[in-house]
DNA sequence: CGTCTGTTATACAATGCATATAACAACAAA
DNA sequence: TTTGTTGTTATATGCATTGTATAACAGACG
């Protein structure tokens, strides 16, 4: 999986690794019981800083993406509390959608936008 | 217009802020001519500072929901660019519904999500 | 033993956030 | 014209975040 980090946006690079370790699960590039590449390696590979993917493994881990183990690394396990996910998607949709709503986009054309991601999964 | 702001949020204050006047936006809480309280009747009424009303102006002037005008003070002011809109939407999406994606919310029930939001307005 | 893993500690510089005080120019109303 | 309001700008301080850097530790594995 090809990770791909803006040095020049203004989203933290820790925070541009999860979204794009999120992708990829999403995406089923990276699958349940696969393992990322270590803290060390992960760090080499991009060119930043190891504390800086541990940030973001350290991320994942508490949102329940993956777990850490000292023996095989990072591996891809998913902790899904879904009544507590549909409220935090619903706060952060109603923001979302306030806003596209004020640049007058409609409903059906949020609903056609949706359909349009999920094609790529 | 009630403002509350959470001082134990994580979310920065003046983040917080240019939220809830989106949302007032959004359910015509606020209306394309209104003029908001001043940065400083602002500050002095939710009980924070000048600047950090000033920022949440600035970045909603900037965002094209706001004009700030020396004499009437902070007016609403909408200004529209449908097509970068969508683009921006979409990309805050595709992170947002794959995160949800990991979470086994299926793309029925990210509908209904959008559905019972658009009726809050 | 040597090497890998995650983990923790400390330190440093740069930036962002929030506050504070102060001043300025432009406008409105007394 | 004076007074008060507006957004705007400047400077300063304290604190947290971000990213980097170096280092060390304990557990696991060959």
């Amino acid at each position: 999986m090809v990770i791909e980090i803006d040095f020049n946006s203004s989203e933290a690079i820790y925070m541009q690794l999860r979204n794009q370790i999120i992708l990829g699960i999403a995406t089923s590039q990276l699958q349940e019981g696969e393992t990322l590449p270590s803290v060390r390696q992960m760090a080499e590979h991009i060119g930043i800083n190891m504390h800086t993917v541990n940030k973001a493994y350290t991320v994942l881990k508490q949102e329940g993406f993956l777990k850490l183990d000292r023996r095989k690394g990072a591996v891809i396990a998913l902790d899904i509390d879904k009544l507590r996910a549909l409220e935090v998607l619903r706060q952060d949709l109603r923001v979302m959608l306030a806003w596209g709503s004020c640049k007058k986009i409609s409903r059906e054309e949020v609903h056609q936008l949706i359909d349009e991601i999920y094609e790529e999964y």
